[in-house]
RNA sequence: GGGCGCAUAGCUCAACUGGCAGAGCAAUGGACUCUUAAUCCAUAGGUUGAAGGUUCGAUUCCUUCUGCGCUCACCA
């Protein structure tokens, strides 16, 4: 591959269309430092000036690299020495350079680009004079072009012998330590550009994201999915999808409050309707909730929906796309994730809320589901939860309905029950916790619904959709009474929706796959700002 | 929002029971044309997160505030 735009070989000296001032940009800035950090930008400053005083403009553009340094890498390999001597090339590298070993008329360069890393090995009477004087106004962190053959050091290492070298941006700060780096997670996702140059894995991290949106599009593209794009901004009404609180904003020109959404669900089923029969939205997410570990008001959501699909059929779907991700991205369907490995080899076992939340309450699925004994079962549960806060969510799911006790039931007691070494998948939900799911038909009590558990988090949420518009109706009535009753994550009525319902709605499966969380079960990261790079942070002063 | 913890040089970390704030890396000056955290000599760099308080004396003890981490609650 060769790569650039003309500029291949080193500019000359000469004048510059404009005239930087270094120092005047930098002295109200340096006022606010303490004095080394003053001390280390103002030499830094006086360097870029010497560059200009020899022709070369520290913050230049036009001259690009003809190579990568995995070129070189893939050129060569492990050949030897006097191999590479028999052809050694031209190359032309560029990238920042990370470590410098100077030798007073040599040195050694660490350069990396977005290829990965070579060393560039400067020497006085290869680079001439001018090139050696550059080199002086080196500091660690610059970016720099070198040209010249490929050779192999005495140590071994693969090494580009530079006859052209040049400065092509000055770095006016210094990095953090070469050896330790930076430590502080604030820093780190503060200045995550400065985390992605030095700190190991947070690049990979970042790329392995990206395989998996990037793998996810590609099995539903080959599957005939058709990608959209919905809105952002919601008008109060629209706002459902989930049980969420949204941001508010507003639209200056309209005067329109509006809110960020908090689920693409209600608008990719409009879709449904128009006769997209399989659609899929990749797409950011707002929901206005506390941060932790495993939430960021900020995060984003592949949903997909197929109709003609069941969940049943949503399921095998599911096992297929997570096995594939987990094989592209890591290598592996066996991944480990904070030291418990996770086999992604389907199929993944079927597990029962309803089951398990009535066991956990010591009733049968019938008495659960009618509440008859739950009174009792609850109290029984808080007795022996002693000051548990487990025991007081049950007591009030039980005030609002059976169903919602059976589910936080299954999630107080049954749910860390759930295997650990592959994905779950927990079926047989209470009617009451799904204002959007069909009803099953063998017990309408309960809806055609699945989520995915993974490391004890909750990966996909998936459900036959409802299409009956009376009972869609009913639905956004009773999340309406729940509003009113207090219940601030209860969906507004989407009477558009319901509209779009009475036109008919093919049978339709959906799913809903939290990509953050997924993207922290691939890299190993144990917290979702170690996927996202630029997670939220309170302002500093 | 509750509980626990952390904050010292640009970075990584020390500083005993309250007694002169130190080191390594980075920087600056010097030596060095096969290094891998290069090496060697020398120099400089601090409002100890902020504001109060106790004390002869506070990086150290107390209070409040700010930011971050863990955790609980909420949620995906």
């Amino acid at each position: 591959m060769t790569r650039g735009c003309g500029a291949a070989s080193l500019r000359p000296p000469g004048r510059f269309p404009h005239f930087i001032r270094v120092d005047a940009r930098l002295s109200r800035m340096a006022e606010e430092l303490g004095s080394t950090e003053r001390e280390i930008i103002a030499q830094r400053a006086r360097k870029a000036e010497a560059l200009q005083a020899l022709g070369v403009n520290p913050f230049g553009n036009g001259q690009a690299p003809r190579h990568v340094t995995a070129e070189l890498h893939a050129r060569y390999g492990e050949a030897p020495a006097d191999e590479i001597a028999r052809d050694p090339g031209d190359w032309s590298v560029a990238g920042r350079v990370l470590a410098v070993r100077s030798f007073g008329k040599a040195a050694f360069l660490r350069v990396r680009d977005g290829s990965g890393e070579i060393q560039v090995w400067v020497k006085k009477d290869k680079v001439g004079e001018r090139g050696f004087e550059i080199f002086k106004l080196l500091d660690v962190g610059d970016v720099v072009l070198a040209e010249g053959p490929a050779t192999r050091t005495k140590t071994g290492e693969l090494t580009v012998e530079a006859r052209a070298f040049t400065i092509l941006t000055k770095a006016l700060r210094p990095l953090p330590e070469k050896w330790h780096g930076l430590a502080d997670v604030e820093q780190r996702y503060r200045q995550r550009y400065v985390d992605l140059i030095v700190t190991p894995g947070v690049r990979e991290t970042f790329r392995r994201r990206a395989k998996i949106v990037s793998g996810i599009r590609r099995f539903l593209d080959e599957r005939g999915y058709l990608e959209v794009e919905t809105p952002t901004l919601h008008k109060p009404e629209e706002a459902g999808g989930a049980a969420a609180r949204p941001f508010q904003t507003h639209h200056n020109a309209l005067d329109l409050d509006l809110k960020l959404r908090i689920a693409t669900e209600l608008h990719l089923k409009r879709l449904v309707v128009g006769g997209f029969d399989r659609v899929y939205e990749i797409g950011r997410i707002f929901r206005n909730e506390g941060i932790d570990r495993r939430h960021n008001p900020e995060f984003t959501s592949i949903e997909f929906y197929q109709a003609y699909a069941t969940q049943q059929d949503l399921m095998a779907l599911t096992e297929q796309l997570l096995h594939r991700l987990a094989v592209e991205v890591t290598g592996s369907a066996r991944v480990t994730f904070q030291g418990q490995e996770i086999d992604f080899t389907p199929p993944y076992p079927r597990h029962s809320m309803l089951e398990l939340g009535a066991r956990a309450l010591g009733l049968s699925p019938d008495d659960a589901l009618a509440g008859r004994g739950l009174a009792e079962a609850v109290a029984r549960a808080a007795a022996r939860e002693n000051e548990s806060e487990g025991a007081w969510k049950l007591e009030q799911a039980a005030q609002r309905s059976p169903g919602e006790a059976i589910a936080i039931a299954f999630e107080v007691f049954a749910e860390g029950e759930l295997p650990k070494d592959r994905p779950a998948f927990v079926v047989d939900f209470p009617l009451e916790t799904s204002p959007l799911s069909r009803r099953r038909d063998a017990d309408p009590r309960l809806v055609d619904r699945f989520e995915l558990f993974a490391a004890g988090m909750e990966l996909a949420n998936a459900f036959s959709e409802l299409n009956d518009p009376a009972d869609q109706r009913a639905r956004f009535e009773a999340q309406v009474k729940a509003r009113a009753q207090g219940d601030e994550e209860a969906m507004p009525y989407d009477e558009d929706f319901v509209r779009a319902l009475e036109h008919g709605m093919p049978p339709t499966a959906g799913e809903g796959i939290g990509i953050d969380r997924l993207a922290m079960l691939l890299t190993d990261s144990p917290s979702i700002r170690d996927v996202i790079l630029f997670p939220l942070l309170k302002s500093r002063e």
